[in-house]
DNA sequence: ATCCGTAATGTAATATTATAACATAAAATG
DNA sequence: CATTTTATGTTATAATATTACATTACGGAT
């Protein structure tokens, strides 16, 4: 089974999202056995709180997650967890939520091409190499050289645009 | 004269600047007497600041230039001085950086691709309808109706990719 | 197994960014 | 000029993120 390109991009209402967190966690685990990382427990609690939705989550709502679930835990105890989660790909920061939501294709590298649903809240993520492209090429012609793209977009879902019956 | 995809990009190291400021305000002001908009003494300070350089600022940075210039100001002085020029494009927001800056063009509606150096930090501004097309499109195929892009690329500007003498 | 160096986590304090709430002043309207 | 609206002043606080240093756990050597 291929995943869609819009593999990440809004499940339906219904599906069963204890099978998302699963996979997640799953792939997270096999790509740090493969690549000699340390998915320690607490990374792993971290992920499994950001997995918690297909929504952004803000470092401090992880926090109290981590509390709630009796572990010592600061500032820094979050921030250090994204920190590995996002430099290894099983996490996307959405800078203009400042906040955080899982990808569940770590290996593939890609830039994240975020659809946020202003209605409904959740996260899609597009990972669509012609934008990519077409973004380096443009910046090349004012000859920028393009290392890192950040795309976040708003707007409203197909899950959300099918229930205006008001 | 028309301005190229590029005009408020990466102006040269030894360009003008007080031009740019000027023309910066002459243009904000204009656009503000069009359209029934007030461009206070306060408002007009903080763009002048925030047009001071091509890089973004900082809103705390704004507010101690305002303190120095001897403004009473404190952080909603400085946020909702911002909050106008926003939302009327005189300036946009980095939403990675959590920074501010100058746009010299309110009056074209456009989504602001913004291309920012790591090496001098200063921001250029492509205003590419392709991208933006290519973008609502893509997301189109998902169901996905765009209402707004947020688009910043890191990399190396022309300026400085030239600089390497070492 | 013991030692050692490194990487991860714990902990306290603080820095940075942004907003809420309410008072005052200035401007637009009639 | 009285009224209404808009902008600004002021104080406090919320929300996000980092620094610095202590402690613990891990991985690789002997
Ligand atoms: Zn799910
Ligand atoms: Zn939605
Ligand atoms: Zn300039
Ligand atoms: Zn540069």
């Amino acid at each position: 089974m291929t995943k869609s390109i819009s593999a990440n991009a809004f499940p339906a209402h219904e599906h069963d999202h204890t099978v998302c967190i699963a996979d997640a966690l799953d792939s997270a685990e096999q790509h740090c056995v493969a690549h000699q990382l340390r998915f320690t427990p607490l990374r792993r609690q971290v992920l499994e709180i950001v997995w918690s939705r297909h929504a952004p989550i803000g470092a401090y709502e992880i926090l109290d997650e981590l509390r709630n679930e009796s572990r010592a835990a600061a500032p820094p105890t979050v921030y250090r967890a994204l920190e590995f989660l996002v430099d290894h790909g099983f996490v996307h920061k959405i800078e203009s939520l400042n906040a955080f939501v899982g990808c569940d294709r770590p290996d593939s590298e890609h830039v994240g091409q975020f659809l946020i649903c202003g209605s409904c809240h959740q996260v899609g993520e597009l990972d669509d190499p012609e934008i990519a492209k077409l973004i380096a090429k443009k910046a090349k012609t004012v000859g920028f050289d393009v290392s890192h793209q950040t795309i976040e977009v708003r707007g409203v879902c197909s899950n959300c645009a099918g229930e205006n019956h008001a």
